[in-house]
DNA sequence: TCAAAAGTGTTCGTAATACACCCATGG
DNA sequence: CCATGGGTGTATTACGAACACTTTTGA
């Protein structure tokens, strides 16, 4: 350890998020100890002194909502470093995004009082918005935009669904992330039409209504061409 | 400072591009101290206790090129902390990417033997890949990455270029950037049609052959629609 | 008057959208 | 047999690439 140099400690915190009941959703955790106590944040906690960063992020994903990333999407987001971010001195936090698929219930983690599914709607759009602790809602808002605009080009969309999927809940990923109602025929045939965006099992979905979907697998391709615009004139 | 938790370093280091002479290129120092002395690295160096992470991003870019930035471009691009990246111990650097107009001679800062422009081609592609200090080699293909991809659909391209500049100008830095020509008459058309990209300033560039070209500024646009794309089928 | 570079008009093929239509299931 | 959602065929439109052509300078 260099103690030479300015000593800073570091974090990771994470945007977790996920598309349930047609709202895209954050992960919350309630502050269980000092400073910010009972206020809601983003999961997160200090990076061992031995421990990559991305390791790091994993190992508070799991412990926040208990499940080992089967699935999913983990990526680094940005850091954050301005001096008075954190009351207890110099915190560097850098920030990861998660995309999961659909909500299996979180566990509050250690030195958490609850963890609670929130809609991003309610957080950091509307009039309660700047209410998470520390620089909270900067990261979140800047998750949610990069989130946003890696699904025009990317193949993400995915992340947020089960290992096997319909079409039709691609849809509603992209109709929840960009709030508008997409053409569910044109869209179809965008998804299967872009190549190794999707590949389909083989097997079918079964349930209520209608003709029974073909279920997918994400695809290799790591970027969409050509891409999946939103349209704003 | 909190005492009761790992204590790191943290430090940013920058990958400045530029374009000239037609080749896509980046500004390394020679390091003077230990360790790696006397192999090219990326200009960084550790942020102060009291100093925001940009802050320090733009205050050593001031330092290794003796510029203070007037035009050109700086924005976050990730984050390196893997445990055992600096032999000197637990030190996490947040790097950034800087993109500047044409090269006015760098200027060796503290603690550099040497500053220069290198093509990037030499250093990243070719066979002398791997050569940079630390885990410089990976920062460096990922500015790389992320600057090619962000002119596909931002109208950063302008930051290379000085602050009046005409088309040919803009399309020498996709030229350089892409390694393929383009056609001077449909890019013309395409940089000029897209709404906020390039406004003209009414001045006309002087130089020797052929028709004097407008001169263009910046426009307001922070993304362009719909994006240049670099075809790849 | 020629060369060189800037800028415009026009054509043409491709690709995206919208929507009509058919398919397969549950009630 | 009707409602519901999945999936395909097709026409129209719009856009992007290519390139002929005009403009404006220096030699």
């Amino acid at each position: 350890v260099p103690s030479e140099y300015p000593p800073f400690a570091v974090t990771v915190d994470l945007v977790v998020l996920t598309v349930a009941a047609g709202q895209l959703r954050v992960l919350l955790v309630q502050r269980g100890g000092e400073p910010f106590r009972g206020r809601w944040a983003l999961p997160g906690g200090f990076v061992d002194i031995d421990e990559d960063l991305s390791d790091a992020a994993g190992r508070e994903l799991a412990e926040e909502t208990g499940l080992a990333e089967p699935a999913g999407h983990l990526e680094q987001l940005a850091s954050y470093g301005a001096p008075g971010r954190d009351p207890r001195g110099r915190v560097v936090t850098v920030a990861y995004l998660a995309l999961l698929p659909d909500l299996p219930r979180p566990v509050a983690g250690t030195d958490a009082a609850a963890a609670r599914w929130r809609p991003v709607a309610d957080v950091a759009g509307g009039e309660a918005a700047g209410d998470l602790a520390f620089d909270h809602d900067r990261i979140l808002a800047d998750g949610v935009e990069r989130a946003r605009s890696k699904l025009e080009y990317t193949p993400l969309a995915t992340a947020f669904c089960p290992p096997e999927f319909t079409v039709a809940q691609v849809r509603a990923v992209y109709e929840a992330m960009w709030g508008v109602p997409l053409d569910p025929r044109t869209f179809h045939r965008k998804v299967t039409s872009t190549p190794g965006f999707v590949v389909p099992t083989g097997a079918m979905a079964q349930r209520g209504a209608g003709r029974p979907a073909r279920l997918y697998q994400p695809g290799p391709a790591q970027r969409l061409h050509p891409p999946l615009l939103r349209r704003e004139p």
